[in-house]
DNA sequence: CCTAACTCCGTACACCTTACGAAGATTGTA
DNA sequence: TACAATCTTCGTAAGGTGTACGGAGTTAGG
């Protein structure tokens, strides 16, 4: 079973070598083909990654990367659990606001430096070891805190569903000014036309008066990194009225 | 330039029919072609999203889906901002957590009835009219609760990010049960070998204490309904506590 | 020593988007 | 009425994609 293959790759390190094979050793190893892959999707994003591209940066040609993973898919796999490793899991500090604090933010830095991450879409969410360390170090940080367990599960979950999700509008908002290849002033200027047409003013009476406040204060795009904060400072504040309602802080 | 005409497409409603064009009508219409395409989508999810689908389920040749639309990409975002006007967008009642709430579920919703949406990729946000009518009544649901316009938009983009984030896990969750051809017991089965081997007992010792308690309280997969909510619940919490702190409430 | 098992990889197939141009339909205008 | 301009439809082809299959060569176990 193909399943079993890729558990025992995600593990391959706890697992150790399985000696004793027959045809000719391996000329590179799985770490090696994953960290080209992930070098490809860094730099040109998961729909233009391809096997192919994975080859031709490891001097192989494309059938030889099967011998190494079993597919496309299973290689993402592989690629999300080592990213996943890339954290820095040391001990918590300081209170809850800035542990859980610190758990998102990790998370965010996380989507920016792999931004493919969030175009990722297996049908199996693979139990890696980096993936289960790091679920087992988010938990850490709320151990003791007064929750139950079923609770410290769904504020993970919180941070990282909104985490993601901030993320994903962070990294849309970049890739549109990067790739689009026009400024935002290029862009307003060929689509003012239209849109002064079709938008009279008083169409939008909030939306006129919101947006232009917020274009002003962080310029046209939004800030990202900004709304992360505000999110991210709300959510906490929740967590606090929680944990005040059941009766610790 | 085609950004201009794809923003003619998306605005075609308000800027009438464009006369006088010389050579033959078109045989179907652009609405046509967007139904067809949001059905596709729909049932095969955007990898498989293909414009020769499009095609044959209107019983048309590929290549005269390109005398509708330029492109694919722009397919597509024409298909965002016509899901975008499902919605119902009567009046707000009740409170601001209501309200507010009310925004949520309706994201929810939309994301669970078009799951594609949450593998849109666009390089451009277009500006379209449903959606452009949906952030103004979203902003409308906060309206006068004593926020600042920065505020505002702030709120508004903590609850999408959130929601698209829950969205995606939940979506993930399904598609994991739907489509990977084998149950739950089944994947433990395959798996539990390889995990045993690897994740001794007291090797995660808060995961799986938390584990074995989420699983038993929603089944194994996790209830992404019910994280939703627990979410939402203390993002509204930490609303609240933003509107106290500002003086109102 | 020889065969089983492995690596590497060429070829092929079935898909994808879209550029280009041909063929035919329609309309505005001379 | 004629005819050119302009449009729709669509065939073909180029350049991508993942991966099934099988062949050639290499290595280690029995």
């Amino acid at each position: 079973m193909e399943v079993d293959r890729t558990l025992r790759l995600l593990w391959r390190r706890a697992l150790g070598t399985p000696q004793g094979s027959r045809g000719p050793k391996q000329r590179i190893s799985v770490d090696k083909v994953i960290t080209a892959a992930i070098a490809v999707a860094d730099e040109e994003g998961l729909p233009a990654f391809s096997m192919r591209k994975v080859a031709d940066r490891l001097g192989m040609k494309l059938m030889s990367i099967y011998t190494y993973v079993p597919g496309r898919s299973e290689l993402i796999g592989l690629m999300v659990d080592e990213v996943a490793g890339e954290q820095d899991l040391s001990p918590h500090e300081g209170d809850i606001r800035l542990r859980v604090g610190r758990v998102a933010e990790q998370l965010w830095d996380e989507y920016h430096r792999h931004p493919w991450l969030l175009q990722v879409e297996s049908s199996r969410p693979w139990i890696g070891p980096n993936g289960s360390d790091r679920y087992e170090w988010q938990l850490a940080a709320i151990e003791g805190a007064g929750l139950t367990d079923l609770e410290m599960d769904q504020v993970v979950t919180l941070i990282s569903d909104f985490t993601a999700g901030a993320a994903r509008t962070s990294i849309m908002s970049r890739r549109t000014s990067e790739e689009s290849g026009m400024s935002d002033a290029q862009w307003w200027e060929i689509n003012a036309p239209v849109l002064d047409q079709v938008m009279p003013p008083g169409r939008y009476p909030i939306s006129g008066r919101v947006g232009t406040a917020a274009g002003e204060e962080y310029n046209a795009l939004g800030d990202p990194q900004r709304l992360f904060r505000f999110g991210l400072d709300r959510i906490l504040d929740g967590i606090e009225t929680l944990l005040k309602r059941n009766g610790h802080l």
